[in-house]
This record gives structure tokens, C-alpha cells and sequence, in this order.
RNA sequence: GGGCGCGUAGCUCAGGUGGUUAGAGCGCGGCCCUGAUAAGGCCGAGGUCCCUGGUUCGAGUCCAGGCGCGCCCA
């Protein structure tokens, strides 16, 4: 820079404290007002690349939650990674619309309590409010997550309540259809009577269980005939059950014992006797179970209608325990999951009780039209009446509820559609096997989940959600299944006009009939709506047009990634994306799937709304800064739950955000007081100095670190190799070795070489982190690029720069660059090595002056370094400049003699030795320890072998590779160790010494006043002090290197002071003045 | 009952292919350094690496069994 050019910043000034999210929002308007998004979304059209990321629709029902952020985040960055990479993208989000989640929240907004409610408010109005309330979320979410800085195209989205998406499903269901998997199964399911709806094997999960207290009832069945007069003793947590038993079973290999009691006779299993009977009783004879089988009994509602004519029997059953109950269960097939099947199995029938609403059906006598659990005490009361209710408790247990509402379900027999998987399963696994998965262990849960699954229930009997195109005929039995709208119109014979203009959605759609293949009846669809999987399973067909755009489907499908949190998604989301994926095509829809845990509060417990500790993504990002948060999510490792909350997120702020800008900071500070621009034509790296090497080196090995993390989808090591970067090697070692580059006063091409390294440094690292944290990389990289040259809008100023008009101007968003490539003839592996070197012996001076209890203050003549790699050594010694000044001593010298400082040390080498000697190597050990160790060291020092006698007498051999010497410092010396160096303080103090030490002290005193006083760093001031002693000594002998340090015009030793400051230096009182110059 | 994962310092977690003295961050105590950094560094206290058995010259690491926790399934 020549003397004549007007010094001018080029750099925004920056803040010492700064508001992260103040600077994000601002980020924020400018990336939206200008374009950059647009810009962004657009970058690789045509590329010729592609990379196809199909997102997992999130639920639109409710405001984002921080966890939704952290799987938000990772989507987001490998989506940028990949656009600085070049790849075309589509960059569609999608939303998750229809199911049973809206309509409860919908139930709420409108005070309704159950479906018959909901009819009467009607269902096209519910299925309307259903709607509304999801693209009333939607459009929150979608301004949620760009207060994230998720890029995306946000006026693409796809929501699964859409036509098409709809359409491509019934296209599914027809292709199950024409393959015979669909049928209509008769089975019992969960239900919940509030919700009028059964729940799918996918919703009966573990946290659909919950601690209930119920009315359990002892009762007794009076067997028929029976010469000892017997009653058999059964036990139900569930006493509208009883209203339907079928049969008693008991197990026939158990032991039973015929109690008497009252004068009455009950059968219970000998291991139940302690749980079931209470008071004094007396056993009469004990069988096994066998003896029991086929006996007939009375069941306690024999007399009702509906159940009137069976004939009810005891039946073996291997599954039967005493652990619970009495040992006799009571059976009831038409009310429970396991009851049916051994119904099946014995071939006894299954009547079903209650209605969809949970109360009994018609020929249930007296029960008719009460609600099943609520009929409990009054059944309760009936059996005391009826004389055959043994005792009865309230008992604890797990049960399953309703995941939506929480009420208890109920096992209700009814009609439901399903999907056969058998034909299937074998293609669905080696599908599943093609992808990568992220972790790996995904693979095998979802392979068990393949394995184990059953066949997929589609139906659920509620309003919002899939048409099924089902059409089951009354009248012969027939069902047919439609596969598109054209389909629909051709097949319908009524009802058109009333949907046609209506999206596929309940009511419209249930006006039309068609005619019935088989037998020409009028049909109507089933009242049923799809399971919600279906819905966001069929995305990867439907959002790439696959009906009606292959061309397009085949350059999108399969996608190069799907990510979602991994609980729950096995059997969800990556199953039914699978499934209904493979049913279309053969063939996969991901090639890489990235997963991840859960997320926890602060203290490892789960988030919930109700309990308080769940943080709205809103709340967090004003107060933590979204960046923060990405960063934090990126450098967790994805499958380890995260604990997350204030304590964590400062944390990452102090551990990386803040280096990161105080490193930004101090090159603007700097820059702009040198009034220094960035070159079109920088100093070639080779002749820079060996810092600027060393950074420049580690700064392009992490670029090929980085680059290798993020394609192989681990974000994790990335981001922790740019973080140990920024924070070690950029901030703590090669800033705060270069400090006085930047702060001399002349300008020379030294200084300029700093600059320019740093500013690579620092500009790389912000398009490193833009994927990451989009925030500050992109403020980092506008200032730093952006600003000095160009305007915002891409035109040129030219100037003294260096730029010369022509030059084209750099993208003006970090967001719109490539992401850095890395120049492999920059890596100097040796410079690296030695330079590790260095750092470990600093660390080791400063660990021996701590313990020598030696101020670095205080200089020292000498550091002595042994390593046990003589190369290392010479390094050190060849960059000692880095270590004098940083340790404080006058020079380094590498210990050649041992000087009584060090001794010897002979140590076996293990992994030579192991596998040689065997067994042996105990005793070769104990006979290496008595070895004379300088002997030894010399002898391998020379080369030759080392001859050893075992306890035992027997003679060996060792080759000099097979010892290890080593040294080991001696006691009484300032002295530090690590595996790779020894490091020896020379503490011999010399009068100049001592007083170097105390103008050093004298220079720290200062400048710490001039801190207190809050002057500018460049002020220049009059100092004047009075002392006497070592202090006036040494302050006269070093008066020159003191005034330069602390910026004096002048430095008078006198008793006349303006503005006196008592202080201590060198433990003397000294008297201070400074003011202004 | 089965599948998968986890169990390492007070807390949160790292610890390719077995190797000699098991680490980091936070927290705690002490000291040092500091005109980019309400930052950083060094020292210290703090460990039956869940338990038991096995393989091996050698196990935090491999194998088997168990215990505990989490997720999923039955």
C-alpha cells in the first residue's frame, strides 16, 4: 500500500458484544428482501448434477418445538452442503395433513366430545375446519423455519392432503388390489370409545400404556353337573367382558386345588391360591388342569339373549399362568386380541357387546346402551346379587390408552381393511438392504420391523383423512378398489354431479355409487378413512409426479436422502415410504438415510408440554440464537438422545461462536486500522512465514477433512474438525502467535501476509460453516468479501484493492458460493508435525513454570527439550522463535547429554514382543527390569542386540527394535513430561534477568491502567511514575522497549505526578501517573 | 419373552483394527497469562471403565452369561 493512498476501513466496525439474534434477524430481511433465497433455490438449475432429498412431511397441527429444529437443521445442511457443491435441487418441503392429530385438535377448538357430536356439526364443516387448521399451521411453520434459515422452496410444498397425493394413493391401493393383498378383516381391535375409532398395531406402542387403577372382580362359575358341586374361580380387570364369555381355560400340565370355604367349592390353581383366597378355607383335593378341560359351566350372563345359546365349556390353554388371577381365565373372544384367536383355535364364536361409542348393543338386557367401563360397579353389584362374586379389588396396572385423548381403550370386534405383507416382506428387506443407513444399527431395526411386521390396517373410522376408494358391496360380498379420479367418474353411476369440484375428501366423495362388477348392485365407498402413514408413505411417488411425469420421476427417484428422528420411524414413516415405494416401483426410495435421537431437556428428562419443560422453537430462537442451536445439533453425535436447554447452548456459545468472532473481530479491528484491503493477487503462500504456512496447511487439510465428513454423512465430525480449528489452531495459537504482526505500526509485506492469511482463514471458515450456522457465516463472508470491493447488488468499486475493473464480482451471499475445495500441495505433513511438536513443549514450559512456580513474566535462559524422535527435537530447535517468546526465554536448545537431568528408561515393545515370546513375555519383562538401562541404551542406541537371561536360566535374544529407550526425567529439576517430549527449565537468574522481569511486570501494570481507564488501543499517553530501587532501575534500563509497549510519548521516573495510581510491580509500591497525549 | 442401542470422573460425553501411565468439556480448588477474546492456559482433587466368567503374554476394547437404562416389537 502506498504511502500516498488515503487509509480507508473496508470493513464494517463490529460490535464487542454482539446480539446474535439481532444479527440474525437482520440476516434475515436482507436474504428475503434481496433475493437471496430466490437466488439460492435457482443457483444450480441445469447443473447437470442432481442431488434428491425428499423430506418427511411434518406434522402441521401445532407451532414447531426445538426439536423440530434439530432434524429441520440437518436437512438443511446437507441440502446447502450439496448446493455449494453444485447439485441441482428440488428443494420442496412437505406437510403432513390429514389424520386423527387435527381432528382432536379441531374437537377442541370446537367443544366437541365424540363423533356423534362431530356429525351433528356436520362432517363437510369438520372436514372444512380440519383443513383450515391445517393450512393454518402450515404457514406458521413454514415462517418458523425461516427464522431458522432453512432454504427452501417454500411456495412448493407439498402437503399430503393435496389431490394428487390422494390420487397416487388409491393408485397404490389398486395395485395391492389387483395383486389380491387387500381384504377386509374381521378382527378385534383396540378401540377408543371417545374417539369412535380403532388403533392401528402402529399406534399401540409402548407409550400408549399408562398406570390405571380398575374394579377387578373374583368370580365364580357353578360347573354343571358336577358331583363335588364345583365352582370354577375366575379373575377380570375388565368386568364388561363377562358379559360375553365364551369358555374358561386352564392349563392342563398346572396343579389346581378344590378349596372349600362357606360351605362352597372353588377350583384355583395351587400358585394362585395366596393371591385369590382370602380367610381360612381347606383344600379338599388338588388335579391337574387336564382334569378340568371340557367340564361345562354357567356363565354369569347366561339368561341374555345375545349369549343365550352358547355352550360354554373349559378349554386348555398352554398360556395360562397363575402368576395373575386364579389360573382360570375367563374367556371372552368377541372383547379381546388373544381371546379371538384361541376362540378361532377351538372354533367357539365371537359376539361383540358394545358399539363404536364403547356401550352395550341391543341383547344385552338390563346393559343395553351403558358404557362398558362404566358399567363396571353395577356388574359388580349384579354378580353380588347373583351369589357368585367371590371378592372383588381395585387393581394396578399398565393399560392402553388412547394416544390422542388418553381414555382408556377397549377391544371392540369389528370389520377393518388391511394389506396382506407376506407377498411382500422378502422384497421389502432387500430393499430396505440397498440404502445406507445412518447410523448402521438402523438397517437391523428396521429389518426386525419387516421381519415381525402384520398385515397393515388402512382403515380407521373417522372423517379427516384418505377416501379409501373401497367400494364393498352388501349384497354379494364383492368389494372393488378405484385407482384414479378417471377411474371414479367412469366407474360412478350417481353421485358425480354432488363431487365433482370437491376434493377427494369425505362427505363429497361418499355420494357416489358405482355398480357392482359381480352382481350390479348399487355400491357406496366404506364410511373409512386411510391410516395417515399411507399418506406421507406415498410422497416419494407422488411429489415426483410419478403418475403422470416419469420423465421427471426417473431424474428424482430414489432420493440420494430421507432423514428423520429414528423412534417410531422404523415402523412409520421409513416403512410405509418403503412399502408403498417398493409396491409401485421394485425398487427403494433412498439410497442414504440419515437418523437421529431424541430430544431432552436440561436435565435428560422428556420434553412435554403438559409437564412444562418443552421450549417453543420460537422462545429459543430469540433467546439463544438460532445458530447456537444449529451448531450444538451439528456436533452432537445424531444417535445419542440430547439433553437441550440455556446451560448448553451457552455453552457452544463460549466454546465456539464466540472465538470464532472475536477472531473475526480482531482482523476487522486490525484491518481497518491499517486501513488494509484485500489483493487480487495475494502473496504466494510459499513465501510467506512458516505461521502463515502452518494455518494455511491445517486450513486446507481441514477442508479435505470436512468434505469427506459431509459426504459421508457424519455433520458431526465436521463440524467438531472446523470447531477444533477455529478454536485451537486459528484463534489459540496462530492469532495469538502473530499479535504483533498486526499491531506493529509500519506497514511492510510482512504484515501484509498476515493479513492475508488470516483473512483466507477466516473466509473459508465462513463458507466451511455455511451449511451449518447460515447466520454469521454469511455476515462473516459479506464483510469480509462483500464489502471491501463490491456492492451488494454485484457492482464494482473500483479502488485500491487491488481489483481491477473487470474482475467479476464474488456472490454476494456466502449461501450463493461454492463451498471450498482443497489445494492439496498447501498440506505440509512435516510443518504440521513439527509445529505439533512445538505446541506439546509450550505446553510443557508453561506446565514446568507452574510447578517451578516461575512467572512467564520472568525470563529464563533457557528451555532444554528431549523428544524421544530426535526429528521432533530439531524441529523445535528450528522454530524456536515461536517458543522463546511464548515461554518467555532467551533460547532453546535441544538436550543431547543427559547431564543428570534425564535418566534412561527400557521399556519392552509390546506389539513385537507379544506375539513372538507368548507366554514368555512375563518373565521377559521381569528381565528387562533388571537390566542396567544405560547398558541397554547404549547398546540399542548402537545397534545391537541385547542379550537376556530369564529367571529360569533360559537365554534370549532381543533385536534393538524389539526395546524401547526412552527418557525419564530425574527429581529436582523445573522439569515436564508427555509421551512425546521432555521439556527442562534452565532457572539460573541473572541480574539483567530479574530485571527484564520487573519491566515486564512494569509493561503488564500499565497496560492493565491504561485498560481501567478505557483508553482507545492506539491512544498514545505521558507516563510518568515515581520509584526507587530495581524498579527505577530496571524501568531506566529498558526505558525505550517500555514506552513503545505502552504507547508513551514519554516516560519520566519523578516525584511531581498529575493523576497518581498507587500500584505494585515487582513487590514495590510505585506511584503512577498516566494521562492523554 | 425377542430385536436394537447404551452403561467410562460429580454432570454431559470421546475413546479405528486388543498394547505399556484411560481422555475432553462443564463444575470445584489453586496458579498463570492477557490491549481480539466478560476469553485463554497450566496444575490439582475426582475412575472397581456396570458385574461375572472366558479367549489372550496383555481386555475399557473381543466372546459368553447376567444386571441396569432407553427405543422398538411380542
Amino acid at each position: 500500500m502506498s504511502e500516498t493512498t488515503a487509509k480507508r476501513a473496508a470493513f464494517a466496525p463490529l460490535p464487542t458484544k454482539v446480539d446474535f439474534p439481532a444479527l440474525e434477524r437482520e440476516q434475515l430481511a436482507w436474504w428475503q428482501e434481496d433475493g437471496v433465497v430466490q437466488d439460492y433455490l435457482h443457483k444450480n438449475d441445469g447443473s447437470g448434477t442432481t442431488f434428491s432429498f425428499i423430506d418427511g412431511p411434518i406434522t402441521a397441527n401445532n407451532p414447531m418445538g426445538v426439536h423440530h429444529a434439530w432434524g429441520r437443521s440437518y436437512k438443511d445442511l446437507f441440502q446447502r452442503y450439496h448446493t455449494m457443491l453444485g447439485d441441482e435441487q428440488r428443494y420442496q418441503n412437505g406437510f403432513d395433513c390429514q389424520g386423527l392429530w387435527v381432528e382432536v385438535e379441531v374437537e377442541k377448538e370446537l367443544g366437541l366430545k365424540n363423533k356423534r357430536e362431530i356429525e351433528e356439526f356436520g362432517i363437510a364443516n369438520f372436514v372444512e375446519r380440519c383443513k383450515q387448521r391445517v393450512l393454518t399451521y402450515s404457514a406458521r411453520q413454514a415462517e418458523q423455519s425461516k427464522r431458522l434459515g432453512y432454504f427452501m422452496d417454500w411456495d412448493d410444498s407439498y402437503f399430503t392432503m393435496s389431490d394428487e397425493n390422494n390420487y397416487t394413493i388409491w393408485h397404490f391401493l389398486k395395485t395391492c388390489h389387483d395383486r389380491g393383498w387387500i381384504y377386509k378383516g374381521h378382527d378385534v381391535m383396540p378401540w377408543c370409545p371417545r374417539c369412535g375409532t380403532g388403533l392401528s398395531e402402529h399406534e399401540i406402542v409402548t407409550e400408549g400404556y399408562q398406570e390405571r387403577t380398575h374394579l377387578a372382580v373374583f368370580v365364580a362359575f357353578p360347573i354343571v353337573d358336577d358331583p363335588e358341586d364345583a365352582n370354577l374361580m375366575v379373575w377380570t380387570t375388565t368386568p364388561w367382558t363377562l358379559s360375553v364369555n365364551t369358555m374358561a381355560s386352564v392349563n392342563p400340565e398346572l396343579d389346581y386345588a378344590l378349596v372349600l370355604q362357606n360351605e362352597k367349592k372353588y377350583w384355583v390353581a395351587v400358585d394362585a391360591l395366596k393371591n385369590a383366597i382370602r380367610g381360612e378355607h381347606e383344600i379338599v383335593r388338588t388335579a391337574k388342569g387336564a382334569e378340568l378341560v371340557g367340564k361345562r359351566y354357567r356363565g354369569p350372563f347366561d339368561d341374555l339373549p345375545a349369549v343365550a345359546e352358547l355352550d360354554r365349556h373349559v378349554i386348555a390353554w398352554k398360556d395360562v399362568s397363575p402368576e395373575e388371577g386364579t389360573g382360570i381365565v375367563h374367556n371372552a373372544p368377541g372383547a379381546g386380541k388373544e381371546d379371538f384367536a384361541l376362540g378361532n383355535e377351538n372354533d367357539l364364536p365371537a359376539i361383540a357387546p358394545i358399539d363404536e361409542f364403547g356401550n352395550f348393543l341391543p341383547g344385552f338386557g338390563w346393559l343395553e346402551g351403558r358404557g362398558a367401563a362404566e358399567a363396571a360397579k353395577d356388574i359388580e353389584k349384579y354378580l353380588k346379587e347373583q351369589g357368585i362374586l367371590y371378592r372383588s379389588e381395585q387393581y394396578t396396572h399398565r393399560y392402553p390408552v388412547c394416544w390422542r385423548c388418553g381414555t382408556d381403550l377397549l377391544f371392540r370386534l369389528v370389520d377393518e381393511w388391511f394389506i396382506s405383507m407376506d407377498g411382500m416382506r422378502e422384497q421389502l428387506k432387500e430393499q430396505a438392504r440397498t440404502a445406507n443407513w445412518y447410523p448402521s444399527f438402523g438397517l437391523e431395526r428396521e429389518i426386525d420391523w419387516l421381519e415381525n411386521m402384520h398385515d397393515w390396517m388402512i382403515s380407521k373410522k373417522r372423517y379427516w383423512g384418505l377416501a379409501l376408494p373401497i367400494f364393498d358391496c352388501e349384497e354379494c360380498g364383492n368389494f372393488e378398489v378405484i385407482g384414479s379420479e378417471t377411474e371414479l367418474k367412469e366407474r360412478a353411476v350417481a353421485g358425480w354431479e354432488a363431487f365433482e369440484g370437491h376434493t377427494p375428501h369425505r362427505p363429497y366423495l361418499d355420494s357416489i355409487e358405482i355398480e357392482c362388477s359381480s352382481c350390479g348392485s348399487r355400491v357406496h365407498r366404506v364410511k373409512d378413512v386411510g391410516n395417515p402413514w399411507l399418506d406421507a408413505g406415498i410422497v416419494a411417488m407422488s411429489t415426483l409426479h410419478y403418475r403422470n411425469d416419469k420423465e421427471y420421476w426417473e431424474k428424482w427417484y430414489p432420493a440420494d436422502l430421507i432423514s428423520e428422528s429414528f423412534p417410531g420411524q422404523f415402523r412409520n414413516w421409513f416403512y410405509a415410504l418403503l412399502t408403498e415405494s417398493v409396491a409401485l416401483t421394485g425398487k427403494a426410495p433412498f439410497k442414504n438415510i440419515f437418523t437421529y435421537a431424541l430430544m431432552r431437556d436440561e436435565k435428560g428428562a422428556e420434553m412435554h408440554k403438559s409437564k412444562g419443560n418443552a421450549i417453543w422453537f420460537d422462545d429459543a430462537a430469540e433467546e439463544y440464537g438460532v445458530d447456537v442451536m444449529r451448531w450444538l445439533f451439528a456436533t452432537v453425535n445424531p444417535s445419542v438422545n440430547m439433553n437441550f436447554g440455556p446451560h448448553v447452548t451457552d455453552e457452544v456459545r463460549r466454546r465456539f461462536i464466540l472465538p470464532l468472532w472475536n477472531s473475526y473481530s480482531f482482523f476487522v479491528t486490525y484491518a481497518n486500522i491499517d486501513g488494509w484491503h484485500p489483493a487480487a493477487n495475494p502473496t504466494p503462500v510459499a513465501e510467506r512465514t512458516l505461521l502463515d504456512r502452518w494455518i494455511i496447511s491445517q486450513l486446507n487439510a481441514l477442508v479435505t477433512t470436512v468434505r469427506e465428513k459431509m459426504d459421508g454423512y457424519d455433520p458431526t465430525s465436521a463440524a467438531r474438525a472446523i470447531e477444533y480449528f477455529v478454536v485451537e489452531e486459528l484463534s489459540n495459537w496462530y492469532i495469538r502467535r502473530n499479535r504483533r504482526r498486526f499491531w506493529k505500526p509500519e506497514s511492510d509485506a510482512d504484515k501484509a501476509n498476515a493479513y492475508e492469511t488470516l483473512y483466507e482463514a477466516l473466509v473459508t471458515v465462513a463458507k466451511l460453516t455455511a451449511p451449518i450456522m447460515p447466520f454469521l457465516s454469511d455476515a462473516m463472508y459479506r464483510n469480509l468479501v462483500v464489502a471491501p470491493g463490491f456492492t451488494p447488488g454485484g457492482g464494482f468499486i473500483p479502488g485500491d484493492q487491488g481489483f481491477t475493473p473487470g474482475d467479476t464480482a464474488p456472490p454476494r451471499s456466502v449461501h450463493l458460493t461454492d463451498y471450498p475445495t482443497a489445494d492439496a500441495s498447501l498440506i505440509d505433513a512435516d510443518l504440521n508435525r513439527a509445529m505439533a511438536a512445538v505446541l506439546d513443549v509450550v505446553k510443557l514450559g508453561r506446565a514446568a513454570r507452574s510447578e517451578a512456580n516461575i512467572k512467564v513474566r520472568q525470563p529464563l535462559p533457557a528451555i532444554l527439550v528431549h523428544t524421544p524422535d530426535p526429528a521432533d527435537a530439531e524441529a523445535v530447535v528450528r522454530l524456536k522463535d515461536q517458543i522463546t517468546d511464548e515461554l518467555n526465554v532467551k533460547d532453546v536448545r535441544a538436550i543431547t547429554e543427559l547431564g543428570g537431568i534425564l535418566s534412561y528408561e527400557v521399556k519392552p515393545n509390546l506389539p513385537l514382543l507379544g506375539p513372538k515370546f507368548g507366554k514368555q513375555l512375563g518373565a521377559i519383562r521381569q528381565a528387562i527390569g533388571g537390566l542396567d538401562a544405560n547398558d541397554v541404551a547404549g547398546k540399542v542406541n548402537a545397534g545391537q542386540d541385547v542379550p537376556l537371561t530369564l529367571g529360569d536360566g533360559t537365554p534370549v535374544t532381543l533385536a534393538p527394535n524389539e526395546l524401547l529407550v526412552t527418557m525419564r526425567k530425574n527429581e529436582g529439576y523445573a522439569a515436564a513430561q508427555s509421551d512425546a517430549a521432555t521439556v527442562v527449565l534452565d532457572t539460573e537468574l541473572t541480574p539483567e534477568l530479574i530485571a527484564e522481569g520487573v519491566a515486564r511486570d512494569f509493561v503488564r501494570t500499565i497496560q492493565d491502567l491504561r485498560k481501567q481507564l478505557e483508553l482507545n488501543i492506539d491512544d498514545r499517553i505521558v507516563l510518568a511514575f515515581d520509584a526507587e530501587g530495581s524498579v527505577a532501575d530496571a524501568v531506566a534500563t529498558h526505558h525505550d522497549w517500555i514506552a513503545a509497549e505502552v504507547l508513551a510519548v514519554s516516560l519520566t521516573n519523578t516525584n511531581d505526578l498529575a493523576e497518581i495510581t498507587e500500584v505494585t510491580i515487582a513487590g514495590e509500591s510505585v506511584r503512577v501517573s498516566i494521562t492523554r497525549a
